[in-house]
DNA sequence: GTCTATAGGCAGATAGAC
DNA sequence: GTCTATCTGCCTATAGAC
């Protein structure tokens, strides 16, 4: 699952628990006492690690970054058609949400205007590969049948990235995973093949 | 427009200022110190209007909540029919958009875990008031033929609050606001009378 | 790689003069 | 209502011993 690998060596074990404060509390939320605290380590030794807290950011969306792609190729691998693979997509920020969790880059984005531009260029990078994987899933969704026509895959993928990190932001404020399902479930349901749908008439 | 009274009074002022920073920045990402800075007064001067930071937020959520509301009240005495209403209620949001800022309470939901427990209740009051206000308007919407029937009016009420915030999270990340109306146009467009959908076949 | 010790800065907050 | 002055505490970060 995504953020809870083996966490061997020191370095990595701060950014596991470095990734659960970012996704509860914000990266400007904790500090390197927070993260010493957990570890049982004293905080100069983090900087060994990480020099500074902005070289923290980095690594720990990198490291997310990574881990996400891996997801989703797992989803190429064995997802079924487009429509299961859609589920699949969804499925990983459900199990972000059952943890109390924000996806780290839904809330990065919040704190995007004081973030250190690298983070700031990561940030974008990783939506952009999601929008990317989105769109061609959708369109090859489309060509076979599996999802819907209609709606440009594009903007689908941006619907549904939109859609996603809001429920997620939502949800967690009402401590409630329900909500996500809620607005989560009938938009899969709708983008399936067998809705059919005229363009408005005036 | 939402967030840009006259601000007659110091107390008024101090909110206009810390309403700005908190949706650029969160409500976690400036201190006294800015405010104090903008305002050409003293830090210290600003804890005789609010005595701690808790004080302060709640009364900017309070504010916020009261302008959103007779935002509201504004769209149900002018705004015709539902679909309109509905587009006038995405042109709130727009507004913030374009002045590169969040809305607050998107905002403060990604800080909620961080947030003095009075904050927390009444950011989820104003997300219960606004999925009131749409459940309410696509209900009525869904009656009188203006609107598609099919989705139940608060999973419509809350997808689009979901749609509205995270859209405006990715949006504000590509300092692109093109992004925000690819997202919520079609969604409005799907939502629209004329359009039909049938239930999936399995 | 981890520790103690400490620097330098900024946070929220208070006391008391004007 | 605003000011100066100050407090306390936490933050990121560094130096240098072990």
């Amino acid at each position: 699952m995504l953020g809870t690998r083996p966490a061997n060596g020191t370095a990595s074990r701060i950014l596991e628990i470095a990734l659960g404060l970012a996704q509860t509390r914000g990266f400007n939320g904790f500090s390197y006492a927070d993260i010493a605290a957990a570890l049982g380590i004293r905080k100069a030794s983090l900087h060994h690690h990480f020099p500074t807290k902005a070289d923290l950011g980095r690594a720990l969306l990198s490291r997310y970054t990574v881990d996400f792609s891996k997801a989703l190729d797992d989803i190429d691998r064995t997802g079924g058609d487009a429509y299961a693979r859609l589920k699949g997509y969804v499925r990983l920020y459900e199990e972000v949400m059952v943890r109390d969790r924000l996806c780290l880059c839904g809330m990065l984005a919040a704190e995007y205007s004081t973030l250190p531009k690298p983070m700031q260029q990561a940030l974008r990078a990783f939506f952009d590969d999601n929008e990317r994987w989105l769109t061609k899933l959708v369109k090859s969704g489309q060509q076979n049948g599996t999802l819907r026509t209609g709606p440009l895959p594009r903007d689908v993928a941006r619907m549904l990235l939109s859609a996603l990190e809001g429920a997620m932001l939502l949800a967690r404020s009402f401590e409630d995973p329900d909500r996500f399902e809620a607005v989560l479930q009938p938009i899969l349901a709708d983008l399936r093949s067998g809705n059919t749908r005229k363009a408005a008439r005036h």
